[in-house]
DNA sequence: CACCGTTATATTCCTGCGTATATATCGATA
DNA sequence: TATCGATATATACGCAGGAATATAACGGTG
């Protein structure tokens, strides 16, 4: 079938991994939906484990990448912070440069597989 | 701490992983040693594990990446082919040239990160 | 000041991955 | 032809990661 190739960059630190696709997914989840419950069902995943990757980022970045209020009319919510956008912009940004610069190669290497 | 990056770069086929940073370390570590055996060991991963990888790697590609004997002076050995060896140098060079192109994003994302 | 939906957090349970282990087979060499 | 080390394969066990569940706290708004 379709071979489906896809950069994973991950930047690690002390051996927990700071940033990836998953923790960028995640974080854009939060912008379109503007709270860490949605975004979780967004992402097919337990609120907890949402909660933790949000919390671990926070923990790991200098300025946090999102932040969170509880109450409220609405029970409160999670915006992504500025800093948060960088991030993600960032992480992107690497991404299709990355993917761009060795398309060629992608090719050749798919070519090599199984129908 | 030195925050490290490390890019994965995974093709997919059906769900499935084809190709990763893992296997490509375990056929490096096969081209080194000769053997799985031996190879596993280097990868600290059991016999069964590193199997199973080459196994699916020999299933998935058009031709296969390494070539397995049973029996002989020394039980046997594994020699990867010249299909494997393409694959792994197809798949260093295009880490190696995201890298190169990301270096200056990849930076400035670690930057944003806590010491 | 009661309501509501969200954040924050703990506990329990389950499942899949990998290890450990055991066994059979192979075949060049001494 | 007996040996020896590697491949090939199955089974059972352990464990970490994630889901499911439960509960408390929060604070605008009506």
């Amino acid at each position: 079938m379709k071979p489906r190739s896809q950069f994973r960059l991950r930047i690690t630190k002390d051996a927990e991994i700071a940033i990836g696709p998953g923790k960028v997914a995640l974080l854009e989840a939060i912008v379109s939906t503007g709270s860490i419950t949605a975004a979780a069902k967004v992402m097919g995943m337990s609120y907890r484990r949402a909660w933790l990757l949000v919390d671990s980022m926070n923990k790991m970045f200098k300025t946090p990448v999102v932040d969170a209020a509880t109450g409220g009319r609405h029970g409160g919510g999670t915006v992504v912070t500025a800093n948060g956008m960088q991030v993600i912009e960032c992480y992107r940004r690497i991404e299709a440069d990355a993917l761009k610069i060795s398309a060629r190669d992608i090719k050749t290497l798919s070519r090599l597989l199984r129908d």
